[in-house]
DNA sequence: TATTGTTATACTCTATAACTATA
DNA sequence: TATAGTTATAGAGTATAACAATA
């Protein structure tokens, strides 16, 4: 696999922010906010990036189907309207990742017996030994892009994104 | 146009996670990096979908052909490939992003004379317009999306981040 | 030979809406 | 009537690789 050499060194995202900057300037933009939001993009980018071509790529998971898995590991059996939520997709793309994790044998499928309309999702044997040995290694992958930071470092940051997501869905009702 | 409803309160993302925790309770995992790397990419999807949603739906614009247009904007007339790499994405992506920014009239493609196998991209004025009236929109957005932070906080936030993005793509070679 | 940009293919994910089968 | 999930369709974006034109 032929890979796109990283674009940024050290310095470099803070020098290309100064110049947007001196490009903009006499403007009356918030630039805090542009620096604060365009970071949060890239570094949500990267992230995703960086998981699927090491730890996800490896096992022919997608970052979705990767969730969804997650997702049951933790919670356990449970109805696909949830895993929905809880995953941040829609029912129509959910259909398509149970298709293909029940095709990997890594899901299963069952429908209730009192309201046939709903089914649930949970993990086979073969899906739960996978993310058992997946996860410890993509935890380890999370560990490494936060490593430059501190402790209360990740911390402050975890705390200032669940501020900035909450704001972004308060407003999108 | 039907949403989404938010599914998240302001409390919510901090229970979560704290549910999350007790279910993984015992194991050797790095939680704080877990917390600090699924908000960053909560947060970076948010905000995508937010603008999406509001700014750039209204205008018919993608994110990435709005990303295009933006880098035209400040940097200029600019070749195809810095502009693939400015704006994050591959150059066939670029290439069909071209098509239909020039299809709206909102950019021009121009090949050099020195070597013909190299492409400019630029502005037309009905480009220039709109992005000059569209970012000022677009930068109230991001400000709301940081409303709930102090100054000092949205520096910290993208300096955090910027730290994090570097570490990602010091390592993606 | 190497490089720039295009084209082609296949896949993932999204949004929307119509549909089914149940309730 | 309302609800849970599926199906269908169209579009955006990605990855990969082959390709043409040019250097």
């Amino acid at each position: 696999m032929s890979r796109r050499i990283a674009s940024t060194s050290a310095q470099e995202l803070l020098t290309t922010e100064s110049q947007i900057r001196a490009q903009l300037e006499g403007q009356p933009f918030d630039f805090d906010a542009m620096s604060a939001v365009s970071n949060i993009y890239r570094a949500g980018t990267a992230v995703r990036t960086h998981m699927e071509r090491t730890v996800l790529g490896e096992h022919d998971l997608s970052w979705v189907a990767f969730t969804v898995l997650w997702v049951l590991w933790i919670w356990g059996k449970q109805e696909t309207g949830h895993v929905a939520d809880e995953a941040g997709i829609t029912k129509g793309t959910l259909t398509g990742v149970i298709k293909t994790l029940v095709g990997q044998q890594l899901i299963r499928r069952t429908t209730h017996d009192d309201d046939r309309r709903r089914a649930s999702l949970s993990l086979t044997p073969k899906g739960k030994t996978l993310i058992t040995h997946l996860f410890p290694h993509f935890n380890q992958h999370e560990a490494l892009a936060v490593s430059s930071l501190s402790l209360s470092e990740q911390r402050e940051l975890a705390r200032l994104l669940r501020k900035v997501t909450n704001s972004l869905n308060a407003e999108t009702v």
